[in-house]
DNA sequence: TAAGATAAGTGGTTAATAGTGGGTTAATTT
DNA sequence: AAATTAACCCACTATTAACCACTTATCTTA
């Protein structure tokens, strides 16, 4: 069974001096009735921290179980994808504190920007954001093959 | 299953003090009935703002849920079509408020046009869907092309 | 066609919520 | 035991959303 969770919108909040990050009210709302507030976060594959609501991640390890440790691909990828998840919560203003390896990885300074990628959010530093917002343009030839597929 | 929504229609309003615009109240009417005041704005392709009822959106939604963020077309394609995605609701007198963001990208001003566009509805910087207007003909040959799938 | 009634568009005020900062105590580590 | 870290609580401010009110336009009916 797929994600129940579909977060979008972009917001820039800033970190404080004790490391924490503010969930934005429209994406914290959907965590409420469902994962009470425990969620994973993790290396992105790009230069941000990914977070998934508890549940989502347990589907997520099923679908990585799938892959077998025969093939060195495999062995590099969940290896790094699995030793930087940590399990946390957000306290009652609905904040928690980002891990230091995290806020390094993702060069994170004073401002971050939060974006909803319908079943994980991302915390992104928003110079990087906009640097890869500018450089990563999707050409012609990649749109004519998703159109085969997503019809939107 | 295809949309039951069929927006049509120009109208032009303006933009308050707190950023707040009116529907037209042909389209609004469409709404009520059915997704209860809730509905998507986001980034269009031109350089406008698109509005799509809920349930429409939730389709789109599902469709875009199949792409794995493994690749890496398919990220930067998640991200930039759903950060700028802000689920709303109009108010009691039908007014939402529209983004800064999409204000920004929309280069809205003190006017807008509201255009109906069957599934969505468009908001126009009605300067900039003037020029289009004239700039963006459609040559014999894209109408050639346009005429073998749709039938009018 | 004139007058009343209804709906539509616009503007502002108030009350609630969200974002941010900091301090105190408990827990963990060295 | 001291020091650092994490959890918890309280508080301030700015933004947002709910509410109320007024004007203009449209429709209805005598």
């Amino acid at each position: 069974m797929s994600s129940q969770y579909k977060f979008t919108g972009q917001f820039t909040f800033s970190i404080d001096s004790k490391n924490r990050i503010n969930i934005p009210a429209p994406l914290r709302k959907q965590f409420l009735t469902k994962d009470k507030k425990t969620f994973v976060v993790t290396r992105g594959i790009d230069q941000c921290a990914w977070i998934y609501p508890i549940n989502e991640w347990n589907f997520i390890q099923n679908e990585l179980k799938q892959l077998s440790s025969l093939s060195k691909t495999n062995r590099i990828f969940l290896r790094n994808h699995l030793r930087h998840a940590n399990i946390l919560k957000f306290d009652s203003q609905g904040r928690f504190v980002l891990p230091q390896s995290l806020i390094d990885y993702s060069a994170i300074k004073k401002d971050v920007t939060i974006i909803g990628v319908l079943n994980k959010i991302e915390i992104w530093n928003p110079n990087l954001l906009r640097k890869i917002d500018q450089s990563d343009e999707i050409d012609d030839q990649s749109y004519e093959e998703l159109s085969e597929r997503v019809n939107i």
